[in-house]
DNA sequence: ACTTTTGTTAACCAAACGGTTAAACCAATT
DNA sequence: AATTGGTTTAACCGTTTGGTTAACAAAAGT
């Protein structure tokens, strides 16, 4: 094994270490010397390859977007109605949600610790308008059109993300509360996509006028 | 001011700072000497009045949860249909929120941090049997016999419970991402009752038969 | 072969942290 | 006014933490 596979192996196997570690104990709950030892490393080679817990810390954080926020955008500056990018929204979020269940929380915990650096980071760099205004335009739209029944775009919108994201959130306590095993869990959320849909079909379609 | 009325103001005065910190920055980002400064007082008062952090903790984190549990109980194991009980976790659980919108957060970061805390605290205490067992079985009864639309009842509770807290949650979020004051944000989740309502009533309501 | 560069380690360091102590303070009792 | 006992404080202590260092090991270059 050459030198700059031995390094590439050791920078990725830290960062793995470390982005396991802060998912499961965010930034204030992390020790360096637990990412070590998950990484089955000397702590100071964190500090070799990685300029300090923050950086570390910062490229973990990053990282729980870049497969989001790709989806997400052409998604929802794409084509389609507001009813199609909802289940192409569920469709895309819950797939990656039941494969990663434990990072809304970790977002979450990490941009109520410090929202500046969310706003910094995704914000600021998003191309062009602000990202969900032109989706929330297009439910108005929709609705002005009579295609869907009026109410506050915000609150679909809202009910959309709250009903998808929130059991991943509450995993812990929806599992203590109601005696559910992981397995159980999963199966809960993969049925969960129709499920969703239809409830919000029901909510928001209006009756066929024959 | 004689001394007992001293002493129960000071415990209460470091008891409100705790409450303050722990529900702002967690219990690991917590710190005893902001709990201090927040309350004006010597650092070693702390530990005067309280044993240790862990104690002062617990404190804040069952507080937490008593305003929320009676109302819970009594709205769940008394009368009511389906819809009805809906209606009357919302005004309650919604109320609470408004008045305390950080507490979800605060909630659901330290049931993440140990959840057997939670489980030892509330369900091991808990009267009877467990607490939404009775309600999901009520819902599964009214789906039969036709009142409301065949679902899986997990699902429809976590919808429900999902779009009530998850806007608290993910508030940071939310206000970033819409440009939202505080302000804003009142007023969006006070008139949220009723289109949460409304929405879930579109969902589950099967059409009438004339 | 040997020199240089890169990778890895054990030992160490200063700061921050939760917690303790011993002395000072102060209001009530005598 | 002297004593008492609960209250408050500054200074201190041991441990943990993020981070550094200096020596060592292992490749790579010559």
């Amino acid at each position: 094994m050459d030198k700059s596979s031995t390094e590439t192996s050791t920078r990725e196997h830290i960062l793995e270490a470390a982005r396991k570690v802060f998912i499961r104990d965010g930034f204030h709950g992390a020790r360096m010397q637990d990412i070590a030892n998950a990484a089955g490393l000397n702590k100071a080679l964190l500090h070799y390859y990685y300029k300090n817990k923050e950086t570390l810390f910062e490229l973990v954080f990053n990282d729980a977007f870049s497969e989001f926020i790709p989806k997400i955008h052409s998604i929802f500056m794409g084509p389609g109605s507001v009813l199609e990018k909802t289940e192409a929204y569920l469709e895309a979020h819950l797939g990656l949600l039941i494969k990663k269940p434990d990072l809304p929380m970790f977002v979450m915990t990490e941009i109520h610790r410090d929202p500046e650096r969310f706003f910094a980071n995704f914000l600021g760099r998003m191309p062009g308008e602000p990202p969900f205004e032109r989706f929330l335009q297009q439910i108005a739209d929709e609705m002005r059109d009579g295609k869907i029944r009026t109410m506050n775009p915000r609150d679909l919108w809202i009910n959309v993300m709250g009903m998808t994201i929130f059991p991943f959130i509450s995993r812990p306590m929806l599992q203590k509360l109601t005696l559910m095993n992981d397995r159980e869990f999963k199966d809960l959320m993969l049925q969960r996509k129709n499920s969703i849909l239809e409830f919000i079909r029901l909510a928001i379609l209006l009756p066929e006028k024959n």
